[in-house]
RNA sequence: UGGGGCGUCGCCAAGUUGGUAAGGCACGGGACUUUGACUCCCGCAUGCGUUGGUUCGAGUCCAGCCGCCCCAGCCA
């Protein structure tokens, strides 16, 4: 290894780590911290704890998180808890799990929205005071013919001018409980002719007579995203507040907010969020997959949520990985599901174990091998890092070949065996097809009869040996029986799944292969497995076990993603 | 349609104050190979939505046009 260069290579891009930015919010944090060197950086993960984090939440929290590393700053983990009627601890839970997984910290930093109900309810008092909010008796459905449209102004609620005190008064009851849901809100009283239709005065409380995951009781009245997503932010001095780009109309807003109340001044910067090909991360999609079993579960290995990605056995690095290398920035995109796939390879490539698996059995018959003999050879475990050792693999009369690498009327350059042919056996010796034997009525073939040359063990024999093809196998004897779960994209695109079938939602976009169940053989050191490993069954694909159904009695693998393959018959 | 955004290679995405189009993925070709993997070479935008303009010079400035996205929850 070039020692000097890679080092060399390495520090400088350390040392260039921050005075290069890579996106737009780097590129205003360096011109902040042009400005004013001592410029903190200081941001927030803001989940509403109402369901399971996916690859997307995935891209802000490495955004988040990576921001303060980078930077030298503090990142916070608040919970968005404002609407108690779709929110639970358990997903409090959950999201912490698949933070933490990811490998991020919040430190002591873990607030929650709730924390600052009596602070936002003072704030709401200061506001009516300063007659920039009142309480609003408009039903939901007159608001909404109110509010005007995108080309015609809104009218002004006949409650916008109650006197400061009555507002005042009227807040106390919404409080005290004195009202029925939906009979009053506090609005924000700003401009029911702005062309920003959040401006036209906005809710900012509204009365839920519903228990809260974390407030109990305690309180009817509930602020409002607008209204307490600033404040929040502002409490915990947040200096770059990240969310994503449907949120753009709402930033006059949550400056409108943070000026009235006069208070810390965040900024809100929005970014896009991730789509990527052949999946869906909307929760109302994927919720209507669970809940109508196209999937089993949240975790399901098929569903790009980060529980469905870790139980699938994609690591935490490539992840990140694929977070560093999507960018971050406004325009909309769809990034190829590839890019995933080629960060998991990438990430898993030096760490997994090289291991045989035969996934679709074909009996081979090595006839001049005699019966009893079982020979254990030698096998590294990584060919890539020597580190990781040598493991034994028995071999003996009997094994098995995938059925797909023996073909009986081989296409040109099919580098695997066929009457006649010559090939090696992974880690063992050359053998040569010498008989095919197929079932009298079907004519399917069942056994694959060969000789093997005895000279050309692996490492033993002449050097310059060449054969065409190597083959992965296992010993028929000594192979383990096992569970292999293959997955494809959940979706697929095609021209007459374009579109969504209204109430069916996404469900003739469903790929209907997405899950295959193989019985397999493995090879015996699989049954020391744990859930921890990383394995690629030569010459298929990357696996690992699957931590819910797999057991000491029924390993179960689940293909983390395949290798490449240029091959392609003519 | 009012407002706010966005439009650089098939997919992402860099492009300081205008100076003559990074990188990654994908793809194609080749080398190597006891994984048709990995690795390594090579190729891949006279072009930056479009039309004009300013300029010695424009992806970068100006004007018009086109396309896509977001906003009319007492959701976040």
């Amino acid at each position: 290894m070039s020692t000097e260069t890679n080092l060399s290579g390495k520090n400088d891009e350390k040392e260039t780590n921050t005075a290069i930015p890579s996106n737009f919010i780097e590129t205003i944090i360096k011109e902040d911290k042009e400005k004013k060197s001592d410029f903190n950086v200081h941001t927030r993960f803001p989940p509403e704890p109402n369901g399971y984090l996916h690859i997307g939440h995935a891209k802000s929290i490495c955004l988040n998180f990576g921001l303060a590393l980078k930077y030298n700053g503090l990142c916070n983990l608040r919970f968005d808890d404002t609407n108690p009627s779709k929110e639970d601890t358990e997903y409090v839970d959950s999201i912490k799990e698949d933070i933490r997984w990811l490998g991020f910290s919040w430190d002591d930093r873990l607030f929650y929205a709730s924390d600052y109900f009596n602070e936002m309810y003072d704030f709401a008092v200061r506001l009516i005071e300063k007659d920039k909010a009142f309480v609003c008796d408009l039903t939901a459905e007159q608001m909404r013919e109110y509010r005007g449209t995108l080309t015609e102004p809104g009218k002004e609620s006949p409650y916008r001018n109650r006197s400061v005190e009555e507002n005042l008064k009227l807040f106390q009851e919404m409080k005290d409980g004195k009202f029925a849901e939906g009979a009053k809100v506090l609005r924000a009283k700003i401009d029911m002719a702005s062309p920003n239709l959040n401006l036209r005065d906005p809710v900012l409380y509204r009365i839920m007579k519903t228990h809260h995951h974390r407030t109990g009781d305690n309180w009817v009245i509930y602020p409002m995203y607008d209204f307490a997503h600033p404040i929040s932010d502002s409490l915990e001095e947040i200096t770059y507040s990240v969310c994503t780009l449907e949120f753009e109309a709402h930033r006059p807003l949550y400056n409108w907010v943070i000026e009235n109340l006069e208070i810390f001044p965040s900024r809100q910067y929005e970014f896009s969020r991730l789509n990527l090909t052949n999946t869906v991360m909307s929760k109302r999609y994927l919720r209507q997959f669970v809940e109508e079993g196209k999937v089993n579960g949240w975790d399901d290995p098929r569903m790009p949520t980060i529980s469905g990605l870790r139980r699938r056995g994609v690591t935490p690095e490539a992840v990140r990985d694929f977070c560093d290398r999507i960018g971050v920035a406004r325009s909309n995109s769809i990034v190829d599901f590839a890019l995933l796939e080629h960060c998991i390879r990438e990430d898993l490539s030096p760490k997994a174990l090289r291991v045989m698996a035969v996934l679709r059995p074909l009996k081979v018959i090595i006839e001049n091998y005699p019966k009893d003999k079982v020979e254990d050879l030698i096998a590294e475990n990584n060919p890539e890092n020597p580190d990781m050792g040598t493991r034994t693999i028995p071999f003996s009369r009997e094994i098995y070949i995938e059925q797909e690498d023996f073909n009986e009327n081989p296409p040109k350059k099919f580098f695997r065996l066929s009457p006649e042919n010559e090939v090696r056996l992974k880690h063992a010796y050359v053998i040569k097809c010498e008989e095919v034997i197929k079932d009298e009525k079907t004519g399917e073939i069942i056994e694959v009869r060969c000789t093997y040359d005895p000279d050309s063990k692996s490492g033993t024999g002449p050097l310059n040996r060449k054969v065409k093809g190597v083959l992965h196998w296992v010993s028929k004897n000594h192979a383990v029986k096992a569970e292999a779960r293959l997955y494809e994209h959940l979706l697929i695109e095609s021209e007459e799944a374009e579109t969504e079938d209204g109430d069916n939602g996404l469900i003739n976009k469903l790929n209907p292969n997405s899950l295959e169940v193989l019985e397999c053989y493995v090879e015996p050191s699989l049954q020391e497995a744990s859930t921890e490993d990383r394995f690629q069954f030569i010459r298929n694909a990357y696996f690992a076990l699957d931590p819910v159904d797999s057991s000491k009695d029924k390993l179960v693998f689940n293909r983390i993603v395949s290798l490449k393959s240029s091959w392609k018959p003519e």
